[in-house]
DNA sequence: CAAATATAATAGTATTACTATCATACCTTA
DNA sequence: TAAGGTATGATAGTAATACTATTATATTTG
């Protein structure tokens, strides 16, 4: 492991993708009934299912008009997917999946802690703009689609029960790791959590408002989201950072 | 205006409340089909829909089962608001409205920029505590329907349009007005309207985390939301505030 | 080749999100 | 007080949604 990931210290991005590719990213095998991984037609659900929710937004989007798409039945999407909501916790739990090896990979072998923070900060705020070509999966839609859709999976009456079976859990384990990071870099900063949090949740949001509400933001193609957190995380943290 | 506005910096919670009372809040009539204010009807609508958009939450809140909540007609309903997507921008409008009086009535006599902004942080990111009873409307529900519910007004593929026709306009001033106290402080700051904006959004999302992921945030019934921003906002302009 | 498994086809149900029409009650005002 | 307008209620109906159930047909595997 320490071998592998030393040699990943100085992965260039082509690199990247292709170890990406072959790694599966684990999915609670409770959002799903059969693991779209596990055949062609679970592929085509997921492959068109973002292009989908992406064109027309999740609530215009179900399973009937999926089944046109693709070719195939209703009844045999039920068959991966108990509804649309799990299905979107399946999509978004990739997405932060896929973040979370990038954050690792790229973060692990930087030593100092503002180098590390400053980075995780940045892979966490930038848009996809490269689509990795993870076989089925447009990462730039789906990035899209987790900036439109994720909060609609969790704002729902069920999401404590959700949460308890763990569907959340990636998403958690990514907030951790960069509450960690916040806490290296000042131990005596009283919300790391809180502005771990923001970060993410925050980054979303950015990227929305550059889109439909532009005038409350500042952010755009060439002040991206990314530095604005990086700013305000150095500054809150009291530490100059002149990466 | 002037004279009420001199009267008002002395006011206290119970003359403030007497005064919201008095008070209708402006909201875009083409939200509505007919102004619920306008009648009985009207204002049961708005009182139970909050009530039970509360309880069952946005999705299995429907038209129907509001009219049987309150011993009207579906169709009686569809005469005061076209769906129920409308009635929440027109509930959130309200909301919105609403806590910018108390933003413009407690702020607009301090002379100080940061003592202003420290309190205009303040209200905006504290939780709604006491029903100020403006006869139907249950402001501490409405304060937790907007922190569940918000989003899905403008996470929508008709936000654009919607925007146009200027359904988001109170909040988007509301954040405007964060932005210039923002800039009173420290002029030379990059990203006042994307800080803006994450006050505004991120202290309804800290809210929600308490509720159902206490482990992404620091905040808690004695550490407050409001606390983490104020710190957050003024450690980021540079400014140490010891209000 | 048989058995198991995956998918497709079809049908059916309760609910949602409306729209339309007509009846009735009430309120005004000439 | 009669006539007309307005608000609400009652009823019916439609297309779509979000499923469930059953049976048929491929395909894979042992």
């Amino acid at each position: 492991m320490i071998v592998i990931l030393l040699y990943l210290r100085s992965l260039n991005g082509k690199l990247m993708e292709r170890l990406l590719q072959s790694v599966k990213i684990n999915i609670n095998d409770k959002i799903y009934v059969k693991d779209p991984e596990s055949s062609d037609l679970g592929k085509r659900i997921i492959e068109h299912s973002i292009l989908m929710i992406h064109d027309m937004g999740f609530e215009a989007f179900t399973f009937k008009k999926l089944g046109v798409q693709i070719g195939s039945n209703e009844s045999s999407i039920y068959r991966y997917f108990e509804n649309k909501h799990k299905l979107l916790l399946y999509l978004a739990s990739w997405y932060w999946g896929w973040l979370e090896y990038q954050l690792v990979f790229a973060t692990n072998s930087i030593p100092n802690p503002e180098d590390k923070l400053a980075s995780a900060i940045r892979i966490l705020t930038r848009a996809t703009e490269v689509d990795a070509s993870f076989s089925h999966i447009n990462e730039i839609l789906l990035n899209k689609i987790v900036i439109n859709e994720y909060s609609k999976s969790y704002l729902t009456k069920e999401v404590d029960q959700e949460n308890k079976e763990g569907y959340f859990i990636i998403y958690k384990r990514l907030v951790n790791r960069i509450r960690e990071m916040i806490q290296a870099v000042n131990s005596s900063y009283k919300y790391p959590a809180s502005l771990a949090s923001s970060i993410l949740e925050g980054g979303l949001h950015q990227y929305f408002l550059i889109d439909h509400f532009s005038s409350m933001t500042d952010c755009n193609e060439n002040l991206p989201p990314a530095e604005f957190f990086v700013d305000l995380v150095f500054k809150t943290l009291k530490k100059e950072y002149n990466g």
